[in-house]
DNA sequence: ATGAATTGACCATCTCTGACTATTATAGCA
DNA sequence: TGCTATAATAGTCAGAGATGGTCAATTCAT
């Protein structure tokens, strides 16, 4: 039987067809899917994630919403991917310009860009003791970089 | 449906197209809207903060009045010492974001780089208790700040 | 037996209102 | 003139209502 999960993605997805967003509201979906409201988030996490090419934006209270926007196609998965192994829970600054110098030779990302995550990842920015600095750079890293690549797709504002 | 303070904003917004400031009637607004005189007070605070680039100058009494001011004459050698300032030891993700908005309405940065900026300092990327994350976010955030600001003197411009 | 799916209790956030407070102008009066 | 009462504004804050989020426990499908 079809599970209730696939049925929820099969309609969000059917709703989505030439759109590459919409917003619906959490409960009124659960009420036509008749099950509990955390189920609609179940579904988002595990088909509209970002790693499916989805973005969730939301806004709680009156009024609130849940939006979904689809990503284009990402030629440049496996460099990210790469770059995120690489990176993995720690890096030095070095290897972290290294990185973006690399990026910048790929044009991945222009001169400004580049310089705005050197800043953002440089030794003053990261008020730590040495020990830590190392991780606490890598996951901002890793966050700045994923950012790099969904701004690749065309949609420019999509946070996560 | 479309939040009444959403359609307060908006018509606040197109009051001001062109104008740097206007003045209005607290309660006449209300009534305009239908709604408790307090809301205005609400989409203010929340929309017209000096965090999005305004000041609220008001009156009460006879003949009272408020007054919005969008702030947009400050060279940007003062916005930065400006910004500087209103970040200081910590900050918390949503100013810092409305921070980030106000950069890009005045096209000092443009959406990519807007969206690393956010990248870089959200609750993801800085691995921390809570209580220290608002202290290193400061620190991330000012330091990217003064890279945009040096990027402008450079005039290395690139649009998206 | 195992991992996926589902639920429900509890939490977080955003809006909006109304009661109460603060401030200012002005009319009326001594 | 000076003082006071009143009317006309605006500000603040706590609380209710309306959403969405999270997570641990349970149930289900394979």
């Amino acid at each position: 039987m079809a599970q209730l999960s696939d049925s929820i993605e099969r309609f969000i997805k059917e709703l989505m067809d030439e759109e590459t967003q919409i917003e619906v509201r959490r409960n009124e979906l659960a009420q036509h899917f008749g099950c509990a409201p955390s189920q609609i988030n179940y579904v988002l996490a595990t088909r509209f994630s970002v790693d499916h090419g989805y973005i969730i934006e939301s806004r709680r209270g009156g009024g609130g919403y849940v939006r979904i926007v689809r990503m284009c196609e990402r030629s440049e998965e496996n460099l990210l991917n790469a770059l995120l192994t690489r990176i993995g829970n720690a890096v030095d600054e070095d290897s972290a310009c290294a990185i973006i110098a690399h990026l910048q030779d790929r044009k991945i990302v222009n001169g400004r860009e580049a310089s705005l995550m050197r800043a953002a990842i440089s030794r003053n920015a990261l008020a730590l003791p040495i020990s830590a600095k190392d991780v606490l750079r890598a996951a901002v890293f890793r966050n700045m970089l994923q950012q790099v690549f969904r701004n690749l797709e065309g949609g420019v504002r999509h946070d996560v």
